[in-house]
DNA sequence: CGTGAACTTGATATGCCTCAATACGAGTGG
DNA sequence: CCACTCGTATTGAGGCATATCAAGTTCACG
């Protein structure tokens, strides 16, 4: 599980921060945080380990991490998902062990910053503190609507959702017919997202896709073909989830 | 299940903050908001619907309350409940809808707070920043540990988790053997929390009764009798546990 | 003593998991 | 170019945990 995965296709993205949760051209709050704490890895690789000493928070430049945690059998669940322009801080209530697990979906690069450093940006940079705000409050929108389909909710809904908020986010906000994106995530990682085994993650995807509201390009690509019946099985309205998960710009 | 319900035996609790999430004598800041944004409700009543334009921030003097969010069929998951001293924030990224429906689940008093006059507040108090950061940090910490637990976790540990959780949470951070305490909610309530229905959640009550983990003095009035046998289904370690989801004092 | 809400218990259904076998596709070495 | 291999995706069969439906029971309150 910890090993090194060989650098996948997709990692080498063109555009590496034309996809970001705020749809940027360049990396943000590159004046502040781009030369300082600038830290580059592999797709598959962990970052930080739960229970781990936590060092701080994470500004994410390129690539997707998973903020996963497991149950003792090996079991996990990913938590939330983290995009570009995305921030993550990772540490739990005392301040100082994390809960969760890092891991890189992607090869990634970010920025790592101690908590001392990032406390003093806030205070001088009143644009970085609401977008973290504003990030803050769009993960936990995310992982209400998340929880609620996960307790509550059938496969086919979760995924559906699922499905909904990677593309919205991904894509910046599009999300509309035959629209066409990418999850860097194996069926067992997206099985792992949504409280799913693999198998049954595989087959609720073929399920989609014969009653043609989803196309399967290739592995992991997909192409929305019904958006009202997406949007129906989700139980969600796109725009109106866009406003709720994805931070204002 | 919008009705008021009638006033339980249990909401009129002779020290309201004794059992805060903080162990404090006194409501939270009271100097700054105790006068001006004062509001009681009673138990069972909504204080904000889902989708509805949101106020602004609470802080909870007194009583318990229930974040949810339901299904178009009627099914209801509750994403965390707030205990005297929490904070709470029900905006979604949009700064302006609600994405969760508030419940009291006993009678509660809280101040409502003005987005202006909360970030000016923040901004004039250190403390108070601290402590809704703190918050938000525990919330984030114990919703990632039900997440896993509502996506891979057995009917078991999630209710054993969720007991831990309400017993370090309402005794301010007790957890030990024949430790007594109440939970404010129904089974139905405490399903919804879980992910599970009513019936499945009185089977489980009762397995653990049988097993000799739990005592049931009255309904819902909980004794843990082995202590070691809960944290093992829970999958977890009392103090870090603590440490974890319960903001520091 | 009647009423209604919560809790309890039983019977049945089903959605998802697990195990297991197979197919596919990309990279590797011959 | 082909054979090999390893990760990933697919498909089938069977089992189990949890939901649902349906009767009770208990208890607080009027």
């Amino acid at each position: 599980m910890n090993h090194q995965r060989p650098c996948r296709e997709d990692a080498r993205d063109p555009a590496p921060w034309s996809n970001g949760a705020q749809a940027i051209g360049v990396p943000p709050f590159a004046d502040v945080l781009a030369d300082t704490h600038r830290v580059m890895r592999r797709a598959g690789s962990t970052l930080k380990l739960e229970g781990e000493v936590a060092g701080g928070h994470y500004v994410l430049f390129s690539g997707w991490l998973a903020v996963a945690k497991s149950m003792l059998d090996g079991h996990r669940q990913i938590v939330d998902v983290v995009l570009p322009g995305g921030f993550l801080d990772a540490v739990s209530a005392d301040l100082c062990t994390s809960v969760v697990e890092i891991e890189a979906l992607t090869d990634v690069s970010y920025a790592a910053i101690p908590r001392q450093d990032w406390q003093r940006l806030l205070r001088e940079r009143p644009d970085l503190a609401r977008a973290s705000d504003g990030s803050v409050r769009a993960a936990m929108s995310r992982m209400s609507a998340r929880m609620l389909r996960l307790g509550k909710g059938s496969a086919d809904s979760i995924v559906a959702f699922a499905l909904c908020e990677l593309c919205l986010r991904s894509t910046g906000g599009g999300l509309s017919e035959g629209w066409a994106y990418h999850i860097p995530m194996t069926q067992q990682q997206l099985g792992d997202f949504c409280g799913l085994s693999a198998v049954h993650m595989c087959r609720t995807l073929q399920r989609f896709r014969r009653d043609d509201i989803l196309e399967l390009r290739a592995p992991m690509r997909m192409v929305i073909r019904d958006l009202p019946a997406l949007a129906a099985i989700a139980e969600i309205d796109p725009p109106v989830l866009r406003q709720q998960i994805v931070p204002a710009a």
